[in-house]
DNA sequence: AATTTAATTGATAAGGTATTTCAGTTAATA
DNA sequence: TATTAACTGAAATACCTTATCAATTAAATT
């Protein structure tokens, strides 16, 4: 069992949830897919090979789930269904994501930059920042 | 005939659209609420008292028409539909926003500092950006 | 290893936002 | 005023997501 699974074993038991073959399934099928933007219906179409008996409506809820214990984000890229993608563990923020508006590729940043950003807007809004979503929109090396 | 809309007049004639009273008043109700960030459903009950034939259909469908023209722009906060905000007409980027994860306060940051960061990506990654959705989460004053 | 029990599951119904359809209406141009 | 393509409202439809519920199961306790 790896960090991320055991790391998830732990939160559950801390609330009294079970660790199942359908949780363990569609961790795997985010882990092994690592920068694809999974869409729910297309994390269910993989996990389905590993776990034929799984429904539709348990990824839903394991996602939402894996979402809440921080294991994965929830993210929006206005194409109609939410994706995930797995946390970072080391520091807590999200990356960036550049989206070419000709192509659609997804590209993500991992520099992040906004520290000057986050420090003035502490100062000025009186508002304590914990987190931040970031997209630019543009054209991509091919689509330029 | 305010300047806004007069812009919409003549992008509309451009694409041999036509400028009805439905799509006046919507406009209309987006111009008295700046910075309020409705919903479909909130313009569509505001655009009631002025146009009380009006059907949600036209609503989702000139908001849509705005957004294509460019005089809106559509955000999204998570919170299961789509909101919308007038455009900047000075500058061609979108405010950046700060959401209080407690109270749910919606306050728009004006100051941009992302040049720096824009500039770093166009270089390490060969995309040219044009646009950029920038989202804080934290606390307000009130709730920290 | 068997028992217990609350959590979990799959199937399906239901919910909610957004889009499509279509016949009747209207803005814009001549 | 006549013409015509664009537009509209109402209702049906589509689509993603959540709720319901009886059956099952993971995991703690004997
Ligand atoms: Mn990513
Ligand atoms: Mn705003
Ligand atoms: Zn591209
Ligand atoms: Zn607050």
């Amino acid at each position: 069992m790896n960090d991320i699974m055991e790391k998830l074993k732990d939160k559950l038991k801390e609330k009294g949830y079970k660790l199942t073959p359908q949780r363990r399934a569609t961790l795997d099928t985010i882990i092994n897919n690592q920068g694809k933007h999974l869409s729910t219906e297309e994390i269910y179409d993989m996990v389905k090979t590993e776990c034929p008996e799984i429904g539709l409506a348990t990824v839903y809820r394991t996602l939402q789930l894996l979402d809440e214990l921080d294991i994965i984000t929830k993210i929006n890229f206005d194409d109609g269904c939410s994706r995930y993608e797995l946390n970072n563990h080391e520091d807590n923020h999200q990356h960036h994501h550049l989206i070419c508006v000709k192509c659609g590729e997804v590209i993500e940043v991992e520099v992040d930059l906004l520290e000057t950003l986050e420090e003035e807007i502490e100062k000025n809004y009186d508002f304590k920042i914990h987190d931040h979503k970031v997209k630019f929109f543009g054209y991509c090396s091919n689509c330029k």
